[in-house]
DNA sequence: CCTGAAATCTTACGTAA
DNA sequence: TTACGTAAGATTTCAGG
């Protein structure tokens, strides 16, 4: 798991987490490697996990998501039995994006993606169906001024 | 402006939402298109901007990024100039890799990817140098269950 | 470094809704 | 009109030898 990186590598991925069109020849001018050494490192990477895969990067509001809201909540309940319910229960809902547990005043927050707040209250009504909530806190995204900027390396 | 999309666009962002390394001969035949009338789509739906970009996902762990934390904060001043020194500051921080206005008891959230509770202070000590923060409160990832999933369609 | 195979890009034209 | 299909060819990129 824990492939060592060294500073190629660290520029590829720099590259690669901002766009992921460039072609090989391109980036391996870029970092000083030939096509075929940069197609190693590569496959290496992705082998090893380090790369997970390559996505398209979609404008929210070109597809009706234009809402984002973080969702805050305390729960009541702590059985291991319980927490699985409630992970799936979150899981099955589509526009859940971002799902961590925390810690501090909250236990998990949530990123949800919606169009409008009719849109969001849907998603926030089958979210609190979950029985064992305590406290379910909203915050809405008034402006994304950035997100999802490569991690820094 | 708005590019109205259809069913199959659907389809198309979605697929490349999850996966965009599959060849265009994949994709086609699954939304049901030849291959040139799939070409013709992509091109279309990236100069409309709805898709911006391809990126590679990098594991956080892999690249020493593993401590995810999320910051609340609230300021005491709100003129204009204020503000845009402050998003200056913040963008300069490149741990901070989400960075959003909200509404509620908070002003902004702040998503920071730092290596250990080390690094994250020396972001943290960073952030709170602009003048004018009222509170800081920082919520800490035990455990990232699920982020960057494909926003709903 | 070299190369065969594959994928992408481009043009052109005929067709269907 | 607008989008699709087919087809063919040029070019680029990939995935190795």
């Amino acid at each position: 798991m824990s492939h060592k990186l060294d500073h190629i590598d660290r520029r590829i991925l720099n590259a690669l987490q901002r766009d992921a069109s460039r072609s090989q020849r391109d980036l391996a001018d870029e970092v000083g490697l030939s096509q075929n050494a940069l197609w190693r490192r590569l496959k290496a990477l992705e082998a090893a996990g380090v790369v997970q895969g390559y996505t398209a990067r979609v404008a929210p509001e070109a597809v009706g998501a234009s809402l984002a809201v973080f969702v805050m909540l305390r729960t009541r309940r702590h059985s291991a039995d319980w927490l699985r319910q409630f992970r799936a229960h979150v899981e099955a809902i589509p526009q859940v994006i971002g799902f961590y547990r925390i810690s501090g005043d909250y236990d998990y927050l949530l990123k949800i993606a919606a169009g409008d707040m009719a849109s969001y209250d849907s998603v926030y009504q089958r979210l609190i169906q979950m029985e064992g909530l305590e406290t379910v806190t909203s915050y809405f995204a008034m402006e994304s001024i950035f997100d999802g900027r490569p991690l820094p390396l």
